[in-house]
DNA sequence: TTTCTAAATGCAAATGCTTAGCATTTGCAT
DNA sequence: ATGCAAATGCTAAGCATTTGCATTTAGAAA
């Protein structure tokens, strides 16, 4: 998956990168929605060589995230946990309850609304939103 | 818990009213926030005899999901499973990034938002919103 | 480049949460 | 009060996720 532009590539410093952790940095650079341990591990077995091991993965996303590289979350509508590249902007979901298929917001809400919450009691620094109902063909 | 007015409490029609089934509805309508089916198992369990399987809080959590009486979701910041009594309305809670404590919003952004996203490729029926920060305590 | 050490990995067992099967009990309509 | 479908208790199974420990490895220092 990397072999292309390996020697090209500049990594984000401050960890040791791994065979492994590169292989999950490009998974999840490459990915359009976020992506659950499980499906990473599918796409890096997909992708070439299989020598992981599943709890690598998860420790890798886990020193990710505390780096403050991926954002974790959790689909509000079945408890998946997913991880994404954090490229600095942030996405939401449309999540279909008929077919389960996500499809990414165009734009935040909350960009263009002040979000004019009681800062008294609680700073506000983020959010998470997602939409649910139907696509298209489920709409029928 | 349910033991001072028993006899003058109407339960909601269509299902069995067990003594196990009043105690988790009792629980929810008394709750000030989502819970999770083991903070409902610890709760009747401190509250009085606890003689409950846990496999019977999960039974009971879905029968009543299924009959639309509770919502389920997941705390996208870590995916812990929740349900709330449906009382028409709904709420959004601001989690606290230091000491995980959530206060439910006053109202919901959205009401006062005509939420005109692309409804012609995906019908929006509901929406899920969680904000993140710090607390007056944790904000120092 | 070679050496060295802290950090990362593989492996397998352990944990935690949720579900499923089956015999027994119980709400509730008759 | 009686009977049956539905609910429960109990136990084990199924998962995703975590942990312990021996081994390997990235990256700094020599």
């Amino acid at each position: 998956m990397e072999h292309k532009c390996e020697s090209k590539l500049a990594y984000p410093p401050g960890i040791k990168w791994t065979k492994q952790r590169k292989d999950v940095y490009h998974v999840l650079l490459g990915a359009k929605e976020p992506l659950s341990p499980a499906q990473i591990y599918q796409q890096i077995a997909v992708d070439g060589e299989m020598d992981y091991a599943v709890s690598t993965i998860y420790r890798i996303l886990a020193a990710f995230e505390e780096k403050g590289m991926v954002n974790k979350s959790a689909y509000m509508s079945d408890g998946t946990v997913v991880y994404e590249w954090n490229k600095g902007g942030h996405k939401h979901y449309a999540v279909c309850l008929g077919c389960h298929k996500r499809v990414a917001l165009p734009s935040c809400p909350f960009e263009q609304l002040a979000l004019d919450i009681k800062t008294d009691d609680f700073q506000v620094t983020g959010h998470k939103l997602e939409l649910y109902g139907y696509c298209r063909e489920c709409a029928k």
